[in-house]
DNA sequence: GGCCAGTAGTTTAAGATTAAACAGAACCAA
DNA sequence: TTGGTTCTGTTTAATCTTAAACTACTGGCC
């Protein structure tokens, strides 16, 4: 965006590094949802899966805040990996608000069979760029990021 | 993703930093998207706008470039400026083909009246790296991004 | 006990997004 | 001229995404 705007330094500074985000964000996500599309996955569902294998059984309310998503949006991934057998959902009795949610076996299958395939093609990604440079990437990422609850 | 992954380091540094630049990127658009919801526009229908101020009218095919989006989407995006007139189509007669979209006197004024807060939404969001930073960043964001289009 | 505030999930409406199938147009070659 | 190829844009089906309204549940307070 913007690429012709004639504004302040500061202004075409923070412009361009903006859509150097977005186009970089943008083209990583792209290629990587097609590295997973024979899987029938989409990158939210196996952001849910990866959240459950690595950190075990959580709740609706924990997935949103770890995926920072909302809690409809978790509600319908959920439904979506729910239809294929993938997780499943269980009425908490002590706190009948809460649903946790757990990999079924057919679940952890499929994830520990697809995740070496992700990380390759993530490290295939980033094989762009140095080791320093990743590291400085992901430094200066995290400074951009700084929580701030996407739902606050 | 797979903050608890035990890999190689190679694998545990591809995998941060695509962590990371994922989560400033959602953190980054969700912030953007905040500020312009008062205006009723989407980022993706801004982006349009954005292309046709810039660099003036063009066709959905070169809108989907500039915007690394799919043909079928552009065509929604558009469907959604028209119904507002903010936009409007004209079918080329030298090659039938092409679709020439540009934006309409609403459209411009429209664009006129928010860019300026949306430029200051993205200075403050990088506020929190400095001019050094930020350029160094841009410099990593396109390196990684490089072109290799979308529907290729 | 009964009301009320806050919390967890669900639903709904609108829009975004892709891939894939499709229609119309242009173009090239035999 | 006809046939095949390529290109632009549209449509469709599936999923994602959010905000906002809604339901169900908990816990505190009178």
């Amino acid at each position: 965006m913007g690429t012709r705007y004639q504004g302040t330094a500061e202004e075409a500074r923070a412009l361009n590094t903006y859509i150097k985000l977005m186009r970089a964000a943008d083209s990583v996500t792209a290629r990587i949802h097609r590295h997973l599309a024979p899987t029938g996955l989409t990158l939210s569902q196996l952001g849910v899966l990866d959240a459950l294998f690595h950190l075990g059984p959580l709740c609706q309310r924990d997935l949103a805040q770890k995926l920072l998503k909302t809690g409809g949006n978790i509600t319908l991934v959920i439904d979506n990996l729910e239809k294929r057998a993938l997780v499943k959902r269980e009425r908490q009795t002590a706190d009948r608000r809460f649903v946790l949610v757990s990999l079924t076996e057919q679940g952890q299958q499929l994830f520990s069979a697809i995740f070496p395939r992700h990380v390759a093609a993530i490290v295939q990604e980033m094989g762009q760029l140095t080791a320093a440079e990743q590291e400085a990437l992901a430094r200066l990422c995290r400074q951009l990021g700084r929580a701030e609850c996407l739902e606050g």
